[in-house]
RNA sequence: CGGGGUGUAGCGUAGCCCGGUAUCGCGCCACAUUUGGGAUGUGGAGGUCGUAGGUUCGAAUCCUGCCACCCCGACCA
């Protein structure tokens, strides 16, 4: 059926690639581990963006812009935070090139800098280090920013989408008066994420915290959203970060409070990156192609005539010119594709293997008979609609497609949730039926790291108002007050 | 960084062992017939065979170095 997609059953992972591909949303460039982001694909990042910007406005964050480089001695600051990302940062050393007079461009070695700028893995030390500037009393607080960038982590193994050495994403950083705030501050934005994750991605996610061993380097509590893609490995779609007093101790960020006492800031971070997409991507799609929530498709219907006459297009075109902006004031983005370079065959398999939700065919018969022809990319089923309040009809099977998107994805989650009493069950569920196992653990990094190192399974999260109950940690027997989640994860 | 691959037209490939400047498919261009699920025919264009050396009368092919990318592992969002 569909031309040279990999089977999802045979090889998931090559069909995860072949998607990408065939999809236009994005190309290996000639740069090691770094992709190039087409058209389509960055067209949902834009979708994204959008509507993640206004939730960060909505919550009260304004924009700003820091810089790609980071002095390397701001790093070395915060000591948990350097460790973290030391073996994966790109250095930048010297400022020039020259010729080196038998033609070719060299480093020249005489421009080295004084001091080594690091490609920002992430923005915490520059920004903290900005903020120093920003805050002297309560009356300046909360500091509430967010930015959108590139940012570059030297990975050993890059995948599209999901790890590339350079990957776009939104920071926020946060700057409140007490510690509360700035957990509340950490907490509601893991709830934006999980809103958008579930009504816009139609992802169902699980809010959790994350353990020790997991957390980010220099914060004191990872809070994360987790995703369940379809061959059962989970997938982490977004963190937020309580970051305590940390950064704000390291770069000396002070206050005066009310009572005219000096206190240093608390902090939060949080972001979410074009790894998005690759969400997106293995949460949805089938061996036909991508499947696209209509909230977040680029185009959501797409209108091919089916002709054989000039004037039986022009017929259909005169129907379509009308109906496109009726389709328009509803909010929909709409296509016609009217070239006549390709058969409508071709278009409809070109645009199923673009996740286009709605697919809008109009022939000579239809013409006749007031009707169209509608197919929707979830489910594939064709219906002969009337062309009276087709807009109507059409807004009402794209909120239908996202619901229905959406549930199929959560049944799927809910039913790959998995209790585990022992450890033979769990290593037989992550062998066969995979997906979250829950299970107790004793709460040590210990007890972590060893079921890692045996099973490539890790805890995805603390669940989030977990359930509290009695029971023993499935590797060391050690007692557990409560189960968390693990799986094997991208 | 270890292990494994690959590099030949825009893409995917054959040829390499056994040296004689290159195969096939898709795509592209033109024209015609077509158009309700990836059209067909005819004609055509397109290549410093990753790169630098070496061996040879002659190298895609043999030898050496280099570069790049992909896959698997350790690391990670």
């Amino acid at each position: 059926m569909s031309k040279g997609i990999t089977s999802k059953n045979e090889d998931y992972s090559q069909w995860y690639n072949d998607i990408v591909i065939k999809a236009d949303l994005a190309e290996h460039s000639s740069v090691k581990g770094c992709m190039v982001i087409k058209p389509y694909g960055y067209s949902i990042w834009e979708k994204m963006q959008a509507v993640l910007d206004q939730k960060f406005k909505d919550t009260g964050h304004s924009n700003a812009y820091f810089p790609l480089f980071i002095p390397k001695s701001f790093f070395s600051k915060e000591a948990a935070h350097v460790e973290g990302f030391a073996t994966e940062c790109a250095v930048v050393t010297h400022y020039r090139l020259k010729n080196d007079g038998n033609g070719n461009i060299i480093v020249d070695e005489t421009a080295k800098l004084e001091e080594e700028l690091i490609v920002r893995p992430t923005s915490e030390t520059i920004i903290w280090n900005t903020f120093k500037g920003w805050v002297q009393s309560y009356r300046d607080l909360p500091l509430l920013i967010n930015q959108w960038a590139n940012v570059v982590r030297w990975e050993m193994r890059t995948r599209l989408f999901l790890r590339t050495t350079e990957f776009l994403w939104q920071e926020g950083h946060t700057a409140h008066a007490t510690s509360q705030e700035a957990v509340e501050e950490t907490e509601r934005m893991l709830d934006v994420y999980a809103d958008f994750a579930e009504n816009w991605m139609a992802l169902p996610v699980v809010r959790g915290k994350k353990t020790a061993n997991e957390r980010f380097a220099g914060a004191l509590d990872t809070y994360c959203i987790e995703a369940l893609m379809q061959d059962g490995k989970a997938l982490q779609a977004g963190t937020s970060h309580f970051l305590g007093q940390n950064f704000a101790k390291a770069f000396d960020v002070k206050f005066t409070s009310k009572e005219g006492k000096i206190d240093h800031v608390w902090a939060s971070s949080w972001g979410v990156s074009t790894r998005l997409i690759g969400a997106l991507i293995m949460a949805h799609s089938d061996d036909a192609g991508l499947v696209l929530p209509p909230k977040l498709a680029p185009i959501q219907v797409v209108i091919v005539p089916i002709y054989k006459s000039d004037a039986a297009l022009e017929n259909i075109s005169n129907f379509v010119d009308k109906l496109m902006p009726k389709l328009k004031a509803l909010g929909i983005s709409v296509k016609y594709d009217d070239r006549d370079t390709q058969r409508p065959g071709f278009k409809f398999a070109e645009y199923e293997l673009k996740g286009v939700p709605v697919r809008v065919a109009i022939g000579a018969r239809d013409m006749e008979n007031q009707t169209v022809e509608l197919a929707r990319r979830d489910t594939r089923e064709k219906q002969t609609v009337s062309q009276d309040g087709l807009e109507i009809h059409i807004a009402q099977l794209l909120n239908e497609i996202q619901e229905n998107i959406y549930n199929k994805a959560e049944t799927f989650r809910d039913e790959h949730i998995t209790e585990a009493n022992s450890y033979e069950e769990f290593q037989a569920l992550l062998d066969g039926k995979t997906g979250f196992i829950a299970a107790h653990w004793d709460g040590t990094t210990e007890t972590e790291l060893k079921i890692k190192e045996e099973t490539k399974a890790t805890i995805r999260c603390i669940p989030l108002n977990n359930k509290q109950e009695e029971g023993i940690c499935i590797y060391s027997g050690k007692p557990s007050t409560q189960r968390v989640l693990f799986a094997r994860a991208y």
